[in-house]
DNA sequence: AGACCGGCTTGATTTACGTCAAGGCAGACA
DNA sequence: TGTCTGCCTTGACGTAAATCAAGCCGGTCT
């Protein structure tokens, strides 16, 4: 079962993918002491937090809120790269500048760490390397992922793929697995996906109508999670 | 103009993307000399060197030949998620067990490291564990690039962003840039670029019909660079 | 209350790419 | 030297998803 966990770095253990990594351990607990005691950033819905090639000053842990992580091409088309949410880490890598933008998609917090402090806590402390290496593993997990989702799936494989994660994640921050919610907009995952937002549309009509799951306004519920999996397989046509 | 650097990590100075990190360090070689104690297997053209969900035993570095990584869905679809030839280090990644297989493409000879000797490494040696962040970081953006080229770019766009990106690593490594040699095969392209032999074949037809390439055994010329960016670009259809 | 607006859904139509099928070509091997 | 095999190319055709277009719904602002 392919999944799309999220492509930003969680510091907090529940939303981990043990599945992947098979340990329990957060990945950044050590900087968990010094971000407590930096800056917080408040952001109105559609805030940018920072655009692709800007100087990487910062990187930041979203404290509550949700970001949309994309790129853009010139002529506008738009590939999302991730979903941040509450203890999620945001800007990490080892480059200059962000490679991706950053915006939110409603209200959010964010604490900022400067990158500067990063290197001299790395300086001082020999283990924050491997943990940067650790959470780097696991963002490059979730890329190739996403990538064999949009390069080999079709619509229905990649929606039902989509929820099924989603649903996943639900159940191992010991949330109930069958109501899942859509904070992002269909065009945002549809851009996440590789596909229009009207054939998102149209997968989740088609598996409503088969009685997969059922729409509600800002959640759908899986109703055989079962079936969902086996779309999400192409074991089941919809 | 999106590029697709090679998915396997460099410790070779030459083959890196200088666009994207902007450092002139070999990011591993702390690894060389350890490297150059150890063990050398040879392998015969379409060997596997590990398979996904294989425990990582070890990491490698190629010494000669190519290999094709990639990952498979159950019904035999097939993703490439990066080529690594001399130089190239295959395997790395904080998981315990392989996320991609490897396979020869041609014969070929890889140096092993045992993943246990790495982690006795980064235990001595402080700076490690930030070199291989950075090598990371330099695959996720090598992953994110393919992910936008599969997700938003149309056959021509990818074809000619493909043949771009090994120009401009021959341009790179001061070898002449507008010979291109096609070690893979017409499947491997494909699956790299999330199309059919047969669109990625008619792609590379269109391409010399439009004079902006020519076809030879083992290689292509680039005969017109710009037209080629342009294409890429999808300033210009073909 | 009414108008507006962004996000979502649905339908009709188009098209880019996949699929299926056939043939060419170069290297391996008897 | 002939045949076989794998890789590549080309053509005809089908189809999944994009595009184009219209309408719905729930906020929010006046």
């Amino acid at each position: 079962m392919l999944m799309l966990h999220q492509a930003a770095h969680s510091i907090d253990e529940s939303t981990l993918a043990p599945a992947h990594q098979g340990h329990a351990t957060p990945p950044i607990d050590v900087l968990a002491g010094r971000l407590a005691r930096t800056s917080v950033r408040t952001l109105a819905p559609h805030d940018q937090l920072f655009r692709e090639a800007d100087d990487k000053t910062n990187i930041y842990q979203v404290l509550e809120g949700a970001f949309v992580l994309y790129r853009l091409l010139p002529n506008g088309r738009r590939q999302v790269t991730g979903f941040a949410v509450t203890g999620d880490m945001i800007g990490l890598g080892a480059g200059a500048t962000h490679r991706s933008s950053a915006e939110t998609s409603c209200a959010a917090r964010v604490r900022m760490l400067p990158t500067a402090a990063l290197h001299r806590m790395a300086d001082e402390d020999p283990h924050l390397g491997m943990r940067l290496y650790d959470a780097m593993s696991q963002e490059l997990a979730a890329a190739q992922d996403l990538l064999i989702t949009v390069g080999r799936l079709n619509a229905a494989e990649r929606v039902a793929t989509f929820l099924f994660s989603l649903s996943e994640r639900n159940a191992r921050a010991l949330r109930p697995a069958d109501r899942v919610e859509l904070a992002m907009t269909r065009c945002d995952i549809a851009d996440f996906l590789g596909l229009t937002t009207e054939t998102v549309s149209r997968t989740l009509t088609k598996l409503a109508n088969n009685k997969i799951i059922s729409r509600h306004s800002g959640y759908i519920r899986i109703l055989d999670a079962g079936a969902l999996e086996d779309v999400a397989a192409g074991d089941q046509a919809i």
